[in-house]
DNA sequence: CAGTGAGCGAGCTTCCGCTTGACTT
């Protein structure tokens, strides 16, 4: 072997290698080698910021076998991929390979084919210093960001918690997203459309007309549809006009995620791992990418296959131009390497998938749809609004035919083929509707929305979407969540046969699926950064440091100095912070106590969100209650806070011992004689009966008598007891499986000695993690 | 997964961006 190439992932080396000859050898490092150490800040301030780099312990190994090869070749060439990071990566190859400048070479290309490879190796380069030098600042000021903030939050608001330049702006979008929904007044209005007959070649045709304008009131609405009772309508103009739509460009990574959660209802982390098998498998170029960019090969494959389908007259070869924030088009877009084949995979999600990125390819290479729309405009006898209907005609469908991007806003009705109308023709009504409609708040964020918005501000890369949304989920900072939706009634009013009536229909909203919503966590946390550190918390501060480092990328500004620049502000504000601010708890006054007269706050506390009675200055010490886990320190109220304080509640006596009702970290339950006894969920402990704890209790006695199967004189530390999900072996306080060998019955005592000592208890091998800090509700 | 309903306190937590791999009854 004479050449060693080095690629970043191992799916592209295997692609790669059956390119080049037996003289090259192709291995891949999977990405970063070296990083900051993690023990401290990894950075010496001091030394103008010296980084200090130590290889990554999963990557020692890779490291190893890289260097054992490179020390018998004749040629290394440094393939990695062409933009900053990339640069990065080949800087830290040489470095950590102890390459001396003759033993290696840069080369870079943006396609995977043979020319593309070949042409690369035969123009190869030397590192890009000034690039390197732009991520090194990149990567040094987030390690500075997040070590020196997250510290403070630590000891200003609640141990462990993270800030970062990214993962706080993503919390910021949607706890201020909240806020607007919290804040927003719903205005009602008043909506009309009326429904026409049109006599066409003998035969009638319902059109649909709406007012353009609304009413404010039901009264004008109402006094509108009198006067329209018995007027004339008559057709006053007939516009036609021709339009066209174009398709959408082909996949990046953001696209991808938006248009699989959109159209197969997938997660940003389920798309990105079903279409990594499907790039690992060779059904589709890379899927981490910010480029729309499809190489000449993918055009000619395309433009086969329109014609092969469709016929020449659909197929519209073109590029598009990328209008991304920061994007470094380091690969293709994300599309089919074979645009000839149709299936992918037998898996459902693979091939769905693989069939939403085909159609999204070819439509991108097919003409434009282009269509007629008709305007005609109704004039009211006995009054000057006028009634429009629109229609649509498809002339020619071009891409339609394979593919229209959905949208997140909620899809405007397409008008019908209306019949034709002439200039003075009067039409017959058949009724006139007023429906009361109300402005709705902004959409809360899903998980594919908001990397849109991050894309669109330029924070984050199409790597790190997904793990942002993990991180701030993670973190707790943010929960994705449905909620149930709530009955709202409205008015509705119709004229037909010359009479007006009025009816009330309801309809369902509010219901949410699948969106993320602050926690209080992260919006006391918000709350605290935008105060203190409120220029890493600028929606511009990503776009604007990475100026910074274009700068540093094109030689005009040394990269240490942008650092200084930017540090020397920064951690005054860190010191300032830590010296001069009380601790944070976000605390809100409710009111106060009308029994004490004590004042009642919500605040987070040591162990989440909760609310007190009495300040820590009286001679009483405070009460506390944990928050319900539908509830939140934003929205809670003096009543609902009082009622937390209710519990735990005396329900009464059984046989002269008491009953005490309360809600715990598994829900409502009653304490009896030590002992405790769940409560269903659908039933409230602050209301519950005696009646009914009775009836509880001796349900659940009932079932502990039936609990044990087998008991064992000689050892009352062993017994085979009944549980949930059947019979199980409790011995000293520790569960064992039971084979299904035979009935549990038949189990001897030895049998048993024998399951513990070779089996696991399954107390030890749990993994779910508890959570502490609050109550469910 | 097998019933659960606490709360010491020392020591640790943390960033973003590249890339896949692999703890089990």
């Amino acid at each position: 072997m004479k050449n060693l190439v080095i690629v970043e992932s191992p799916a592209k080396a295997k692609t790669i290698g059956g390119f080049l000859g037996e003289n090259f050898l192709v291995k891949s490092c999977y990405g970063h080698v070296r990083d900051l150490s993690k023990t401290n800040l990894g950075v010496d301030i001091e030394r103008n910021f010296h980084p200090i780099y130590e290889v990554q312990a999963d990557k020692k190994a890779v490291i190893s076998e890289l260097k054992k090869i490179s020390g018998k070749v004749d040629m290394v060439w440094l393939a990695t991929d062409e933009d900053r990071e990339g640069e990065a990566i080949s800087w830290h190859l040489a470095e950590s390979l102890g390459l001396s400048d003759n033993r290696y070479r840069r080369i870079a290309f943006h396609e995977i084919t043979r020319k593309a490879i070949e042409n690369a190796i035969s123009n190869p380069r030397s590192i890009d210093m000034d690039l390197v030098n732009a991520q090194q600042a990149r990567r040094v000021l987030d390690r500075i960001v997040g070590f020196e903030l997250s510290p403070v939050l630590w000891k200003k608001v609640k141990p462990s918690l993270s800030a970062g330049r990214v993962q706080s702006v993503a919390v910021r979008l949607i706890v201020e997203r909240e806020k607007e929904i919290q804040q927003f007044k719903t205005l009602a209005a008043f909506k009309v459309a009326a429904i026409f007959d049109v006599i066409h070649m003998g035969a009638t045709h319902r059109i649909k007309a709406e007012l353009p304008g609304k009413f404010d009131t039901k009264q004008e609405a109402k006094a509108f549809l009198s006067l329209c009772n018995g007027a004339l309508f008559t057709v006053q103009k007939s516009e036609v006009k021709p339009a066209k739509k174009s398709p959408a460009p082909p996949f990046t990574t953001s696209t991808l995620q938006q248009e699989a959660s959109r159209k197969l209802g997938f997660s940003v982390a389920r798309t990105m791992a079903v279409a990594q098998r499907l790039y690992e498998s060779g059904k589709i170029t890379y899927m981490r990418t910010d480029s729309v960019n499809l190489s000449d090969t993918a055009m000619q494959l395309a433009k086969e296959e329109i014609n092969r389908l469709y016929g020449p007259k659909y197929s519209k070869p073109r590029q598009f131009a990328t209008k991304t924030k920061g994007a470094q088009e380091a690969h293709e877009a994300i599309r089919p390497v074979y645009l000839n084949s149709h299936e992918a995979s037998d898996d459902p999600s693979e091939q769905k998938l693989y069939e939403l990125i085909w159609k999204r390819t070819i439509a991108s290479q097919m003409a434009d749809a282009s269509i007629e729309r008709t305007q005609v405009t109704i004039g009211i006898s006995s009054h000057s609004e006028k009634f429009v209907a629109v229609g649509e005609v498809l002339l020619f469908d071009g891409f339609l035919k394979v593919y229209l991007e959905s949208s997140d806003e909620d899809e405007e009705a397409t008008g019908e083929i209306l019949p034709p109308m002439k200039v003075g023709q009067e039409l017959h009504m058949q009724e006139i509707t007023a429906t009361e409609r109300f402005s709705k708040h902004p959409a809360r964020y899903t998980e594919a929305s908001l990397v849109k918005k991050l894309e669109e501000l330029g924070i984050g890369r199409p790597s790190t979407y997904a793990p942002i949304i993990n991180t701030i989920q993670k973190r707790d900072y943010v929960l994705k969540d449905n909620r149930p939706g709530e009955k709202r009634e409205y008015d509705y009013l119709v004229l037909k046969n010359k009479k007006i009536t009025e009816t009330k229909k309801s309809e369902n909203i509010g219901q949410e699926k699948n969106k993320l919503f602050p926690t209080d966590i992260g919006i006391v946390v918000t709350t605290f950064l935008l105060e203190h550190f409120s220029p890493i918390m600028d929606y511009h501060f990503t776009a604007s440091v990475e100026k910074e480092f274009d700068e540093i990328a094109t030689g005009k500004k040394v990269w240490n100095k942008v650092l200084h620049e930017f540090y020397e502000p920064f951690h005054t504000q860190i010191v300032q912070t830590l010296t001069h601010t009380e601790k944070f708890s976000g605390e809100r006054l409710l009111g106060t106590d009308p029994q004490t007269g004590k004042n009642m706050y919500a605040r987070l506390g040591k162990f989440g969100p909760m609310v007190q009675t009495g300040d820590a200055e009286d001679s009483e010490k405070p009460r506390f209650a944990s928050l319900k886990k539908d509830q939140s320190l934003d929205t809670i109220t003096l009543e609902q806070a009082l009622d937390l304080f209710k519990l735990p509640r005396k329900v009464g006596l059984i046989l002269e011992k008491e009953v005490v009702a309360s809600t715990g970290r598994f829900g409502p339950y009653l304490r009896f004689e030590e002992k405790f006894y769940s409560i269903p969920r659908t039933e409230d402990p602050l209301t519950i009966t005696l009646e009914r704890a009775k009836e509880i209790i001796a349900e659940k006695q009932e079932k502990d008598k039936n609990k044990i199967i087998k008991e064992f004189e000689s050892n009352p530390q062993i017994k085979i007891l009944m549980g949930r999900w059947g019979a199980y072996l409790w011995a000293d306080g520790e569960n064992y499986k039971l084979p299904k060998t035979q009935k549990p019955e038949d189990f001897s005592l030895k049998d048993c000695l024998n399951i513990i000592k070779g089996g696991t208890s399954t107390k030890k091998s749990r993994t779910t993690k508890v959570k502490t800090s609050r109550k469910k509700g």
